[in-house]
DNA sequence: CATAAAATTTAGACAATGTCAAGAAAAAAA
DNA sequence: TTTTTTTCTTGACATTGTCTAAATTTTATG
């Protein structure tokens, strides 16, 4: 993915080999992968890149706002490339964790508190597959 | 706390010395403790009860729903003896963990997702504290 | 280019969190 | 009581995450 170079610049980041090999795992995965899981796939390119590295560099997006960090409940937390503001839901069954784009749940308004600036909010929704109907691509 | 036994008993759980301990540190304390610091409450009074005895117990709790367990990106979960419908916002200064009461935000409708049966669902928010008074029209 | 400075990466120790299995102890049942 | 079931413990282990000091690479400077 020649892109995730252009991303890593325009957010100030500098591409080494590491990072875009970070980058070009985890763009476009939509599994919401574990730190671990990410190290696993990025060494079958790097096999010596240390887990200190993709720790640090996730870190580095995170704060950069490349990809999001989730903990979901699931132990370790997810990251997701799908920056956009948008909710999720845990399969009851499988632990499985979906994307729910934002305009599919409707919220009456911002979360607005009295004592508070709230400058993020997410749904955390835990369900189960409906038994008919059509399938969600996942 | 005598009713501590009771609401064991009522959940179908015997109320052995061990578990009344882990529900008088827990019922009650509104600061969302994590597994290892209600470990430490409890060896004040049971210097011997081992982690894993803590840990069993708390699964256990959940699982009757006597507590929630919530994970919100501070590495470890945190247990909330408060089990009415409530969202949780994370104060970005200092990490604190503050319960919001269901009907302080108001939301349109319940999610309702067209492949999904939604089981529970919750916000998490992050904001910081306000300086001043409310300024915002509600 | 040569050298210095800065940024990146590494290894590996360490800490924190969580899980598991096998046996001991306690409680309940027979 | 004896037997059976449940609870609890120990301690090892796995997972997840952080940190430091040194090595390497890159960038900046003379």
């Amino acid at each position: 993915m020649e892109n995730a170079r252009a991303k890593l610049r325009s957010a100030g980041i500098r591409p080494t080999a590491h990072r875009l090999a970070v980058a070009a795992r985890l763009f476009g995965d939509r599994t919401h992968p574990t730190a671990d899981r990410i190290w696993d796939g990025v060494r079958e390119d790097f096999p010596a890149i240390s887990r200190a590295t993709v720790y640090n560099t996730l870190d580095l997006f995170v704060e950069r706002k490349l990809v999001l960090r989730r903990a979901l409940d699931s132990g370790a937390a997810v990251y997701d490339p799908f920056t956009e503001p948008h909710h999720h839901l845990v399969d009851e069954a499988t632990g499985h964790v979906y994307d729910i784009p934002w305009g599919e749940v409707r919220l009456g308004a911002e979360p607005s508190l009295k004592d508070f600036d709230v400058s993020e909010f997410y749904l955390v929704m835990r369900g189960r597959r409906r038994a008919a109907g059509p399938k969600r691509k996942s």
